[in-house]
DNA sequence: ATGTCGATACTTTATCGA
């Protein structure tokens, strides 16, 4: 089974690029952030139509997430726990029922935390701590799972192009990789990682001052998996292609074929 | 040094968030 990722940034200005690549990649389950609507405003039909179940969680203008498959969905769970008065639509859960047993995979938007020093990297760490406290739970299943989104955290200095300019940025900060690690110390697997070892392998670049044609990028979407999905994981690689599209995300997809 | 994009609203330009 090939899983997604992929920020969209905004759903109706990518309806053109999303449903291309989804056409042309046909992953069976695509976790997709930053849709930037409202539930009923997602083009769920268009998805629909090429044989995707839809579950959506999302908001008037910011944030907001979704997920697409080819299986039905057993359960579908929004919001993170840990907070009830937390609105921002950054999470869904769903539970999948697949021929080697139930995968449970986790879709989030992780806070951006930017800039470092205020309320909003405050946030950012302590909605990681939630989401270390909902997969620790969720591990002690021993199921296949998959948590993918966009971390909005660079792991290390090999993933970024000058870690040196990024050192007070909320996606690099000591404390931002710390509580990274501490989510993986559970027990997942960074699925890139895994398949890859060389550095300066990006998913995200600024639409800014030229980053895409000079390469200057981070690697910011992640695929991270429980030791049972990890048994399973067969290839994992990251489709730079739709960022030199017309009218790009400035995210690019990543995807894992797991033999599920 | 600057550079972009998407969504929103007391909209047609400014603001916010990224």
């Amino acid at each position: 089974m090939k899983i997604a990722s992929w920020n969209i940034n905004g759903i109706k200005a990518r309806i053109e690029a999303a449903t291309t690549w989804i056409k042309a990649a046909a992953p069976d389950i695509a976790c997709l952030q930053e849709i930037k609507c409202v539930d009923e405003a997602f083009p769920r039909e268009m998805f629909e139509e090429l044989g995707y179940n839809v579950a959506v969680h999302g908001q008037k203008g910011f944030n907001g997430v979704a997920l697409l498959s080819k299986l039905p969905f057993d359960e579908v769970r929004p919001r993170l726990a840990g907070d009830p008065d937390d609105v921002q639509a950054r999470y869904l859960e769903a539970e999948i029922s697949v021929p080697s047993g139930a995968l449970r995979l986790i879709n989030i938007y992780l806070p951006n935390g930017n800039p470092f020093g205020t309320e909003k990297f405050v946030y950012k760490l302590a909605w990681m701590t939630r989401l270390k406290e909902r997969v620790k739970t969720l591990l002690a299943n021993e199921e296949n799972l998959v948590v993918a989104g966009d971390f909005n955290v660079i792991p290390a200095p090999e993933d970024v192009y000058n870690p040196n300019v990024w050192m007070d940025d909320a996606l690099f900060r000591p404390e931002t990789r710390a509580h990274f690690q501490a989510l993986l110390n559970l027990g997942l697997t960074d699925a890139f990682r895994a398949c890859h070892d060389e550095p300066h392998r990006y998913t995200f670049w600024d639409y800014q001052a030229g980053a895409f044609q000079k390469n200057q990028g981070l690697r910011i979407d992640h695929l991270l998996l429980s030791p049972q999905a990890a048994d399973r994981l067969q290839a994992c690689e990251i489709d730079a292609a739709p960022r030199s599209w017309e009218k790009p995300s400035d995210h690019v997809p990543i995807t894992a074929e797991l033999a599920l």
